[in-house]
DNA sequence: CTGTTAGCGCCTTCAC
DNA sequence: GTGAAGGCGCTAACAG
C-alpha cells in the first residue's frame, strides 16, 4: 500500500506529529529532525495524502469554474489565467462546462461538483436577471461577467468604458464614419448592449451623429456572423472609415471580409476588436483591440472567492477590472487623409 | 456543520448503516426502511461527503487530464469529449495545462494533482520519444496523441490514413497538383510527420509526382502560418489546384489567402483540413476536413483508464481511432475542368 | 520542540 | 435485512 505518515515516522525515528510539522512547513521544527524526517520521505517516496488532509480540514482545496464552453477563446483563455492564479495559491480548479445553456448553468450550481469544491466561479450566460435569486447559495461563490447582479462577489470588466475607449481610439486616428459588429438589439444587460452604449458614449462625446446603418447585428460572436455582417454592411453600401468589432472573432471576421473585398486596412478602414484573444497576435494585419484585464479579472476573482472561503462575511463586492488599449496595425495612425 | 450520515440515521430511526446501504443502492433493503431514509434526506438536506468516502475506499473518482493549451482548439474540444465521457461513467475529470513545454509534461507526471486524481490522460506534445521510460510512473496512465510510445496505453488517431484519404478525397475531386501545409522537415515522428507520410502515400497511389515545390512548411499549426505558407507557394508561382492542410487552422488560414487573392474555392483550389474543429463550421467557403474521431478517442481512453484503475494488469494496448472525411464545401465536386 | 489522543465522515466486516 | 465496531491518513488540541 501507499507509504503513510505514519511509516515516515517510523523510519525517520519520531511521532508522527513532528513528520506533519515538516511536511506543513511548521516553523519550529529542530534543523536536525527536520533532515532526518525529509531524508525518511525521500527514501520512502512518500507523498501526502490529500484526501484525508481534506477530510480532517473540512475542505477540498478545489475551486470550481463554471464556463459557458472552453471552445470559445476567450474562456479558454480565462480558464488558463484562473489555473495559473489558483495554482498560486495552491488551491487546484475545477472546471465545469454548461453549454450556456440555462437548465445546465442552473445544474451547475447544484451540481455533484458542488461537494468536491470549497466554492464556485461562476460565469453564466443564459441566467435571466430575473433569476438572481438562484444564486443565493450556501457555499463561497464569485460570479464572472455581466449577466447578472445577484447578492454574492462579482467581477466584471469594464465594458462601457473599454467600449468607448475603443470606438475614441478610432476617432483619434481620424475615423468619422465608425461602424460597430455584434449588436443584440433589444437587449437590457449583457456585454452586447453595454459594449454598444460604450460605443454610443463615444460618438456622442466626439460630436459624431449616431447611424443606425452603421450597426451590423450579430447572435453568436464568432468569425463567420462578424464576417456576415460586415459583408451587409458593404453590401448596402454604408460609408464607413472604422470598425468596432464587439469581440475579436467578430473583428477578425469583418477583417476578413475587407480584405477579400479589397478594402485596406488599415489604410481605408480601420478595425478594433474586443478582448485581445491570442488570435488577434496572428492577424493580418495585426488586431487593434482591448485588453480587457482577463488575468486581473481571474486573480481577482480567485483572490475573492478565497476570502469567502476562509469566511469573509463582508457585504457582497463589485470589482471592475482595468482594461488597456491594445494598438496594433489594424488602425495605426497615418491612415487619415490631411 | 454539515448534515452527515449519522444525522440522517437518527431522523430516520435506523443506523448509519442503512443510510450508507440506501445511499449506495444496496438492493436488500426493505422498502419501508429506504422510503424513511430518503424522507429524512431530503428533509435534513443531506450530501454525501465525496471527500470521507474517497479515503475510504481509497479513490479519489477523479481522473487528470493533461494537455498542451485549452486556447487550442483541438485540445479545447477534446477536453469537452473526455468531460462527457468521464460524466457518464461518474468521474469527474482535471484538468492540467503544460503548454507543450518539456519540463512542464515532467511535471505533469509528477505533479500534486496526481495526489488527487485515480490516473492520468496524458497528451505530451514536447517531450522527446527517448524519454518513453519516463513514463513508466506508479499510477494508471493513457497516453493521447502520437508523440510517444512508452510502456503505456496509447489512444492514437489514424493519422496516415486519415490525411492519404484527405489526399485522395482531393484526388477523386480533380485535383492534380496537390499542395500540402504545416510540415515540419526533419521530424521522424508525430503529427506532422505522419500526415505527410500519408499524403505522400496517396500522391503516389494516384500515380501523381511528389513536388517538393508543393510542401508548405509551418512549424506552429495556426491560422496565420498557414496563411503565411499559402502565400509562400502562390507568390513562388508554384501551380496547383489542391491544398491539404495539416489541421483545420492551418487550412483556414490558407483559405483567406485564396480568398484575398482572388483564387476561387472550390474552383480554382480545393482545399482539406484535418480535426474538424468547430471552425470549419463556420468559414467561407465551409471546409472539407477530417473528423479524427475525437469522442471515440476520448471514450476509449477514459474506459481504457478506468480498466488500468480497476487494476487490469493486461499489457499495453494501443487503440486507433477511426476517421471520416468530412465533405463539405471547400472541395466541392464539379470543379474539375472536364 | 515533540508526543499523545481523538476524531473528520464514510464504508467494510462481522455479528445478529 | 440491519446494527456495532474499527479504521482509511491526516491534523487540531493539548500535554509534556
Amino acid at each position: 500500500m501507499a507509504v503513510t505518515m505514519h511509516d515516515v515516522a517510523h523510519r525517520a525515528g519520531v511521532s508522527i506529529k513532528t513528520v506533519s510539522n515538516v511536511v506543513n512547513q511548521y516553523p519550529h521544527v529542530r534543523p536536525e529532525t527536520r533532515r532526518r524526517v525529509e531524508e525518511a520521505i525521500a527514501e520512502l517516496g512518500y507523498r501526502l495524502n490529500t484526501t484525508a488532509r481534506n477530510l480532517r480540514q473540512g475542505r477540498t482545496g478545489m475551486i470550481g469554474l463554471a464556463l459557458p464552453e472552453l471552445s470559445l477563446p476567450y474562456f479558454a483563455e480565462l480558464a488558463d489565467s484562473v489555473m495559473r492564479a489558483a495554482e498560486a495559491r495552491g488551491v487546484v480548479v475545477l472546471i465545469e462546462q454548461t453549454g450556456a445553456q440555462r437548465d445546465r448553468e442552473l445544474q451547475a450550481l447544484d451540481s455533484s461538483h458542488r461537494r468536491l469544491t470549497d466554492g464556485l466561479l461562476f460565469s453564466p450566460l443564459a441566467l435571466e436577471p430575473e433569476e438572481t435569486e438562484r444564486l443565493e447559495v450556501d457555499y463561497p461563490m464569485v460570479l464572472l461577467g455581466e449577466r447578472m447582479f445577484g447578492p454574492v462577489d462579482h467581477v466584471t470588466m469594464a465594458n462601457v468604458e473599454a467600449a468607448r475607449a475603443a470606438t475614441l481610439h478610432l476617432v483619434e486616428r481620424g475615423c468619422r464614419r465608425i461602424a460597430t459588429i455584434g449588436a443584440h438589439p433589444g437587449e437590457t444587460m449583457g456585454s452586447a448592449r453595454l459594449r454598444f452604449d460604450g460605443y454610443r458614449k463615444a460618438l456622442a462625446e466626439a460630436g459624431l451623429p449616431f447611424d443606425p446603418d452603421l450597426v451590423g447585428d450579430a447572435g453568436l460572436w464568432h468569425r463567420s456572423t462578424g464576417a456576415e455582417a460586415m459583408t451587409r454592411l458593404l453590401d448596402a453600401g454604408v460609408e464607413l472609415d472604422g470598425v468596432f468589432g464587439m469581440n475579436d472573432a467578430l473583428a477578425l471576421g469583418a477583417l476578413h471580409v475587407l480584405h477579400t473585398r479589397g478594402v485596406a486596412v488599415p489604410h481605408d478602414v480601420a478595425v478594433m476588436g474586443f478582448d485581445d484573444v491570442d488570435d488577434a497576435r496572428y492577424s493580418e494585419p495585426l488586431l487593434s483591440t482591448i485588453d480587457p484585464g482577463r488575468e486581473q479579472i481571474a486573480t481577482t476573482a480567485v483572490d475573492l472567492l478565497l476570502e469567502r472561503i476562509a469566511g469573509s462575511q463582508v457585504p457582497p463586492r463589485r470589482v471592475v477590472a482595468d482594461f488597456e488599449i491594445v494598438a496594433r496595425e489594424s488602425c495605426l495612425l497615418g491612415r487619415t487623409v490631411h
